[in-house]
DNA sequence: ATCAAGATTACCT
DNA sequence: GGTAATCTTGATA
């Protein structure tokens, strides 16, 4: 069980320098047990925010009710609503008060694919697109993982989701561009992704 | 009280 | 490549 086979990431792996953190969660493994099921894969795209000079993030403009989580201390679940439609999930990064953060952009789907169907499709047999297109983008990511607003602030040194620990990726697996989907601070290149892997959002 | 924008996705031509 | 869907938040009055 792939679940097994490593050790969770602890609240020291979260605090630490930014893009550190970000390149080093590429390739390790987030997983939610929903007490009945656990649902896994493999983080293949992410992108980093600064809530002190980096004008896209939520954090830009100071503390409000909606992104308080991202003012805590690193090792917490920062889970947003947008577009009316969609949530996308943040690994709060750092000291308290800092407001820095790492979308989970893509994920390489590994245990529960059945039940990341069935929250993505409603049903458990799906076409090969749509198994690649489970878990490929912010949106679906958390969709796939049944991750909404009641995970917002969710601890991840606890049980119900975390991430274990695998050897990082070598500079050379990873590539870096700007990120998408912004208006503002749009030339900063922190995004991050596995090379090759077909469930990163976009080419 | 009102309103525009939004760290997206799916479906259309 | 274009855009509708859908609703919460934060800014402004």
């Amino acid at each position: 069980m792939t679940s097994n086979k490593s050790k969770k990431l602890n609240r020291e792996f979260y605090i630490r320098n930014l893009l550190a953190v970000a390149k080093d969660l590429l390739g390790k493994i987030i997983v939610r047990n929903t007490g009945h099921e656990v649902i896994s894969g493999k983080i293949v795209e992410l992108e980093a925010y600064h809530g002190e000079y980096d004008q896209a993030s939520h954090a830009f403009k100071g503390k409000t009710k909606r992104n308080e989580v991202m003012f805590e201390e690193g090792g917490r679940m920062y889970v947003y609503f947008t577009y009316g439609t969609h949530f996308c999930a943040n690994v709060v990064v750092g000291k308290k008060e800092k407001g820095l953060a790492v979308l989970i952009r893509g994920v390489e789907p590994l245990e529960g694919i059945d039940l990341m169907s069935i929250n993505r499709y409603g049903r458990k047999s799906i076409s090969e697109k749509e198994k690649s297109n489970l878990t490929s983008g912010p949106g679906k990511f958390c969709k796939g993982f049944g991750i909404s607003r009641i995970h917002n602030g969710t601890d991840l040194t606890g049980n119900e989701i975390f991430i274990l620990d695998r050897p990082n990726l070598r500079s050379k697996e990873i590539g870096v561009s700007k990120r998408i989907g912004i208006t503002r601070s749009v030339d900063l290149q922190w995004r991050f992704f596995i090379k090759d892997n077909p469930f990163i959002s976009r080419k």
